[in-house]
DNA sequence: TAGTGGTCTAGACCACTTC
DNA sequence: AAGTGGTCTAGACCACTAA
């Protein structure tokens, strides 16, 4: 026997699937079935707490509880990383890449801050220094009409970066071409990478950061940027929240048995 | 000022984080903190329901609540889809893998039944199929010492497989080389894939499936394989417990200016 | 059987939104 | 000012675990 709260919470998310509640529209108030004799108050609470953590719903004092819009998910796939984006465009990559899908871009959608700080040890490992070492880093929190959508910040070996405009702490895009393209004009051109994904729930800290409703997971990204050499120029962490964004890619099955080049 | 059971969450939560209360340890016992006066017991209560929500502790009745161990990613690269695993092994490709990565395999660790069923309109949309149309669905449960990380359903057309021991309901993996052998022999070499990757918590009834703890997330991937010549042999959803995996992908960057064969 | 977390109640009061 | 969800209490009782 499910506990009472759990019931009422599939119940309704029952209802929230079969479309009777839909998108923007508000589920039934508190009270009201406190006195329909679904329980006492904590108990309603209780299960729309649950449908708040599973992502249906999002609460909101003196306006109601109603049923979450599906943010529509933005497919994130490789092409992101056009080298004719950022080598020949006259716009920054990722206003490009919002104008490609007809997204506008608000002054005040990216705030950043650069900094030299110690590499923590992850930082350190990837590009090849020692524990300790210093490194710039440039901390990204991208929004999307005012509401955030994810973080991202670059680490970067002082050598490669420095007396570049990477490293002026003006707010906004690196200037034309962004990163990549000082990086390239710095005379080391991104040319590989490797990402890795992994999700979880965020910490109390991120969720506010990002401003999460509850029920939101968070995706990790590390991503590290070489040359054609295999250099590391730029390791980076980002942080999305789960329900905007989808990761695509495309790839070869590899054949250990026949590529010459096989890469561990 | 934040709620009292917040507060007290987030004082646990640096604690935990600080290494006061390791993995495996016990937290205090609610009662106990009642009786220091952190407040009443539904107070207590809602913070320790917070840690648990934001997978840092699990609860048990009768046992108490213990800070969560971190379960060993493992990490999924393009490599775990290496040609020679399958077509040349003696090894079913996912037994390979655990191998190389030191797990074991146990009888039992994965169920399968295979189904004749009319495809999801996405299912459909991959393989070029009219909505409404019928495929085959082999869905595997994958346990690891008994406890479920993920679901794999792949989908295939029916006159791919027809007549092949795909279709024999029995379960455990598909024979010598798993499903892609399988494909292979029957003139459809897999050549190419897409993955595409998405987080989002999962509903009730997928973390009773998966015997998720509150506060885990899941991974849903969608994989299209494809032969060199571009026909889609396998549409593959899974849902994969967060915690346990990460996801790796290699790549070059693509150059639209350049490139010759730009695939959209 | 003792001890743990979990459910549930009834009601007071708080914080925010809307008019 | 009225109405919404959220916090908090005090206490009874339930369900599961371990010795």
């Amino acid at each position: 026997m499910a506990p009472k709260w759990r019931e009422l919470a599939d119940k309704l998310a029952e209802r929230i699937n079969a479309g009777e509640y839909r998108p923007g529209q508000p589920l039934p108030q508190i009270r009201e079935l406190v006195e329909q004799g679904e329980g006492s108050k904590s108990t309603v609470l209780a299960a729309y707490k649950a449908l708040e953590a599973e992502g249906l719903v999002t609460a909101s004092r003196g306006h109601g509880t109603v049923v979450r819009e599906r943010a529509p998910l933005k497919r994130l796939g490789i092409a992101r990383y056009d080298k004719a984006k950022w080598r020949d465009g006259d716009e920054v990559a990722f206003i490009a890449d919002r104008v490609a899908s007809g997204r506008k871009y608000q002054r005040g959608d990216q705030t950043q801050t650069v900094s030299r700080v110690t590499a923590l040890p992850e930082v350190a490992a990837a590009h090849g220094l020692p524990e300790g070492a210093e490194v710039y880093a440039r901390a990204r929190l991208v929004k999307e009409d005012g509401q955030p959508t994810h973080t991202l910040t670059s680490y970067y070996r002082p050598e490669h970066v420095e007396g570049t405009r990477l490293v002026d702490p003006t707010p906004g895009p690196a200037g034309r071409g962004g990163g990549f393209r000082v990086l390239y004009d710095a005379g080391y051109e991104p040319d590989e990478m490797k990402e890795e994904l992994s999700a979880r729930m965020p910490t109390a800290e991120e969720a506010k950061l990002l401003k999460l409703p509850p029920g939101e997971p968070v995706v990790e990204l590390h991503r590290t940027t070489y040359t054609a050499d295999g250099t590391v120029i730029e390791y980076a962490i980002g942080l999305h929240a789960a329900s905007r964004f989808a990761w695509e890619y495309d790839f070869k099955l590899p054949d250990s048995a026949r590529d010459k080049e096989d890469r561990g």
